[in-house]
DNA sequence: GCCGCTGTTCACAAGTTTTTCACGGCGCTT
DNA sequence: AAGCGCCGTGAAAAACTTGTGAACAGCGGC
């Protein structure tokens, strides 16, 4: 469920997008949604809102009861708040001065009510927005505890199994079996610590290890393994390795022999 | 100055947005466009450009001669070279399926050519994108990542990433790579010492190296690397190199055999 | 004991990085 | 003007890393 924060003071607007907005399974359920027809009322709702009920994305009409900056306002406010909310502007201005100083004042998208197709625009846009942010942090609130994501992998803690874009990462000398646990546990150890280095050391440590025994040769093949899998996992087509080499995925950092993990989210045609 | 990445078969666009897209000072200096008017030409490209001459943003017409497919597949190769450039569609079938596909495979933009004020609602648009760009570089993880700033070189402490210009310094032997770690390192000490010079003997230092072995000639060398490095980050046309010729940049102290970091901004305002 | 699996080690080729060498140029001194 | 020392440079040699296949050891189940 997708929490929604709308400012919109046009009844007949909110008509037109109230069910789609509602309906529309961004994440797998209905929404909730929070509707203001008051910049006054939003401001106050922002002020009043706790952080466990912080909203997922807000949708802004520019002009609000006649004033051009009453949008902005409630931007600045919910920016305050929580500076890296995903805000889309709604509006009937588009192309104007409003969308200009929107996008410069870090507003994800500035969507004009009048198109072709609105409402399932800017449903496309919401889930972007959404899925931008998710990949932007890596852990989306509610799994936090027990999920570890960042791009298009998701380690689930709980059970120890990791995910490529959906698919379960396997073995890559028993295509049946899961990923051993080293490399599980490599690759949780460098998703934590990304875009940070992890050296053969540390990896060592986080193993429970003696340093000086664990040899640089072992790490490698782990890694190795890892990424045969993830390229699989993918296709099986070796454009995960080619981004390895490009420094994205399992990045080779060539200091003290260490890897890094560098988030690289994009996913491939189906 | 940004690198732009065009795709666009029809010449009449290409006329409309030629001059807005090679004059706003998206970063405070003229633009590199490179246009393709085929999707064939624009993927062979990508094959072939060297990190060091990566885009900083590209666009997208959707549909290339006729095809719906076109602009996405030009759209997959960039992805997987470069999975964190922005991406941003222009099209003229803005609301159908075409901007859905889009905007699920994380374009970050869709742009309806058909609309009012267009040029500089594109401007906005990749000034937006930039900025975004700019701010996931720095901020990824800001308060975690220490950064070494000065001027327009920003060392990434934590990943051992160099940047100028935001700019990634890339090995000058071979541009698909990143710069070599034995010059990062004299890249930080002297930026950490500036305006002090730093001398043979103490880059031995720095390094944990015995000074009566490390020859002069070595350091000679890197320095030479990196003057290289900044240079083609910087578009490759030797104003760097003249710089440090002038005294500023990595200056030459004719003292003591050492080497100076001096900061010169002369990229105006932002 | 035998089997299948996992984690470790070794050896080697391919590829990178660092160091060395040789030379031309520039400025200063003699 | 010749000599000297030092800087910048290109090319080549030397040293090191990385990725990889194959072999080996340990372990638990049967």
């Amino acid at each position: 469920m997708a929490r929604i924060f709308w400012v919109e003071d046009q009844s007949h607007w909110i008509d037109k997008f109230k069910q789609v907005l509602e309906e529309s399974a961004f994440d797998g359920s209905a929404n909730e949604l929070s509707i203001f027809k008051f910049a006054e009322a939003a401001q106050q709702k922002i002020a009043l809102t706790d952080e466990c009920k912080r909203p997922d994305i807000a949708l802004l009409d520019a002009r609000i009861n006649g004033r051009d900056e009453g949008g902005l306002s409630v931007f600045n406010a919910l920016m305050r708040k929580w500076p890296d909310l995903p805000v889309l502007f709604l509006s009937e201005h588009s192309g104007t001065e409003l969308e200009k100083v929107a996008l410069e004042h870090h507003a994800l998208d500035f969507i004009s009510k009048h198109q072709r197709n609105v409402d399932e625009v800017l449903c496309w846009r919401i889930k972007a927005a959404l899925r931008q942010r998710d990949v932007r942090q890596t852990a989306s609130g509610a799994e936090k505890d027990r999920v570890l994501a960042s791009g298009d992998l998701r380690i689930d803690i709980d059970n120890w199994e990791a995910y490529w874009k959906g698919r379960k990462l396997m073995n890559p000398a028993n295509a049946k079996r899961p990923l051993a646990p080293t490399p599980r546990k490599i690759l949780r150890c460098l998703v934590e610590r990304s875009p940070r280095p992890v050296t053969t050391n540390q990896i060592a440590e986080h193993l429970g290890l003696d340093p000086d025994t664990y040899a640089h040769a072992t790490y490698r093949q782990h890694v190795k393994t890892l990424r045969t899998a993830i390229d699989r996992a993918d296709g099986g087509n070796g454009v995960f390795l080619q981004q390895c080499q490009n420094g994205f995925g399992i990045a080779t950092c060539r200091e003290d022999g260490a890897y890094c993990w560098k988030r690289c989210s994009y996913s491939e045609s189906k």
